[in-house]
DNA sequence: GTGGTCTAGACCACG
DNA sequence: GTGGTCTAGACCACG
């Protein structure tokens, strides 16, 4: 993997360690992590990234307790091997389900009402599946 | 106005200033808060929240910041009388719409398929309805 | 909550982040830590215990993310109120589940029988019913 | 002695020298490494494993300091004739029992009933049975 | 006042 | 060589 994927911006005010996260999982995602692929190591990625080493082994973390990677001791990093296993399904629909159901208890909180949430989410699902949520941001 | 409208989750991780304002547009969105409404002093909702007097006293100047209300040192606080152009811009920045585009975007990066997603998202929806995402969480 | 609760032996190899983990779900579980009561902030802990506040830090973050406790920014650390409501016992069952999973694999990786296993774990949860698994560690 | 015996699970956080120190015991403990027994050599076994060298080194060095293998240089290493007195009670030590009395335990200090715990472990004892458990992870 | 993020660096465990 | 833990301390966000 090219290390160059990665890129950090330090003045989003998003914590860099939050970005390193978005960045792995957006790379597995779209198939340029492999499972079986090895990340750069905490340190190597850390030099590259002028950031301390322990701010990528937080994200590092994150990512082995989301199941996404498996961190072994000595030896480096990896992606999960078996991201299509039964596994990876299950703790794939559990994230899934703990997003959701903090963004719509978010929606509830501001006062917006179920029938009006359901109906504008169900457009911008309609936009994805046609392939358009994607494209505002290509 | 109710202050009875508020509701604060300290649990959420979103900044008690935030909800606020998110809160107060959400109110003015739907017409519960009107033009020349007076909104309760920075102390009272402090008290009634039973959260710091800043706090309420930062989501006020951002909300002042933003044309939505207008404060009057030592008459109190109201509801701008022309909310068109500029301000319902604003109001839309963070709208419903906006956040559901960013979180179902969130998703499709993440390697979600629409149609998980959205099964998901309607068993949620559903819950909502019957009043028991909030019950999980109060 | 009395600060002396907690101890920590630097000799035991066992982190200081999980031994402080470990002993506020103790507390929790003894009912000497109640809902909604406020735990020692993190520096005044990191202090009493000379230990460094990152360490306390990261044992209350993973109290957080288990959702035994509930971190407020700026306000303090405090015991999760509803830890009888819906969502602490789907939090429960969850870790529960997560941690015979992870133990059941292990036996099954050192080459125990189902059977085996299964009666030995009979045995030790009949004497806890009994009340004498605890007995010899109180 | 079938090679074949060994599996090492990297993801499990198990240090991989502990779990071959503990697949010997097993096997040893189960009758089918018997006295007199050769086990492969430190290279040969560490290539079939794909594991460092020095991992199995490791290994071996702690049986033999266990007194459970008899390392001779030059010609091999070997299972102890005389497995009695002080090496049983060593195989006994981290015996299955062991284990599950500290597993039970840390779940009753969680405060976990015996109930839903034996419940929720004989679900997955039957996956188990099944030959799920282990699916999950390979 | 309280928690969060990040750094620079020491020392350790595992391979 | 590779990751983990811990420290001491700077600076920031929120209340």
């Amino acid at each position: 993997m090219n290390t160059q994927s990665f890129s950090i911006d330090f003045r989003s005010g998003i914590p860099v360690y939050i970005q390193i996260v978005e960045q792995v999982q957006a790379l597995i995602a779209r198939g340029e992590l492999l499972p079986g692929d090895q990340l750069p190591t905490v340190r190597q990625l850390a030099s590259e990234l002028r950031v301390n080493f322990n701010t990528i082994a937080r994200a590092y973390r994150m990512l082995d307790e989301a199941g996404l990677i498996s961190t072994q001791q000595g030896r480096g990093t990896y992606i999960m091997e078996s991201l299509n296993g039964e596994r990876s399904k299950f703790l794939k629909t559990r994230s899934l389900e703990d997003q959701i159901v903090g963004f719509i208890e978010s929606l509830r909180q501001q006062g917006y009402q179920p029938d009006e949430a359901a109906s504008a989410i169900n457009k911008v699902i309609e936009s994805w599946k046609l392939g358009q949520v994607s494209r505002q941001f290509e």
